[in-house]
DNA sequence: CTAGATGTTAAGGT
DNA sequence: CACCTTAACATCTA
């Protein structure tokens, strides 16, 4: 589930496992997933090259080249990273693999292919170019207010939308208007200060502890929908059935008792 | 067999 | 202009 926590645990895995070594080849099995690069460029950008660092902005994870260069990357709705070292244990659906001069390889995997990989030469541009809006765990209370009073519209639609925010999906969106009480179809121009900071405060703590739970839903706190999030479970906190509802082209899931605009 | 799934973008409607 | 919904992408699973 590639949303912000996703992410931060893939780049914190790429971090551990995949720097120093230098890339001694790439192979690329689905060119598709490749933007603004072929795969001969691809090679030409990292072969000989290290990682050196990884940062992460929202949904996007970039690495950082020893030369300068980054490459960034997106992992659409399925994808994941991983690193291994036996060639019968690489992962089905590999799109592009890049191996290492330790004998492992780092696979980016992702059965649908929605997601991309670019290079780039500097990650604020990138942002820019995207029209990202800053990362959620930068957001303070104030400036989360302040993109609020910004704009109108429906106040789920308005955590996903990565040109307010980046880092929030389908699934972190509902969890943190789960943990406020607030409804999805609520409109952001009806939500006070206070109920700003109440949903500031969740999202950084949502977020937060997701990350640490290393974005398995498994070992999420027990208080957390996420894990509810299908036809017949049951709200954590006040035992009633969980809804689902369109919202934002998405299916969003809620408690329609806990939850209200 | 069919419908829907964590994302993004474009296109069309209101 | 601002917002909303839908379709498309490819593959797996319920």
């Amino acid at each position: 589930m590639p949303e912000l926590p996703d992410v931060e645990s893939y780049r914190r895995y790429l971090e551990s496992k995949a720097l120093r070594h230098s890339v001694q080849g790439v192979e690329v099995e689905s060119p598709g997933v490749l933007e603004d690069i072929n795969p001969q460029g691809l090679g030409r950008l990292v072969k000989g090259r290290r990682f050196d660092s990884a940062q992460r902005h929202g949904k996007y994870l970039f690495t950082h080249l020893d030369d300068g260069k980054w490459l960034g990357m997106h992992f659409g709705m399925t994808g994941r990273l991983q690193y291994f070292k036996d060639e019968d244990t690489r992962p089905k659906h590999t799109r592009c693999l890049f191996k290492f001069d330790n004998g492992f390889d780092l696979a980016y995997v992702m059965p649908r292919k929605l997601g991309r990989i670019a290079p780039l030469n500097s990650v604020e541009d990138f942002v820019r170019e995207r029209k990202l809006g800053p990362d959620v765990l930068s957001l303070d209370v104030k400036c989360f207010r302040a993109l609020a009073r910004k704009r109108s519209g429906k106040v789920k639609a308005w955590l996903m939308n990565q040109s307010v925010m980046a880092g929030l999906g389908n699934v972190y969106s509902d969890e943190v208007l789960f943990q406020t009480g607030i409804h999805p179809d609520c409109q952001v121009k009806s939500l006070g200060d206070k109920r700003l900071g109440e949903l500031h405060r969740a999202t950084m703590k949502v977020l937060k502890s997701a990350i640490k739970a290393e974005a398995d839903p498994t070992r999420m706190p027990k208080s957390f929908l996420l894990p509810h999030r299908q036809a017949g479970e049951r709200c954590p906190r006040c035992g009633g059935e969980v809804q689902s509802m369109k919202a934002a082209g998405r299916t969003a899931w809620l408690c329609p008792r806990c939850q209200k605009c």
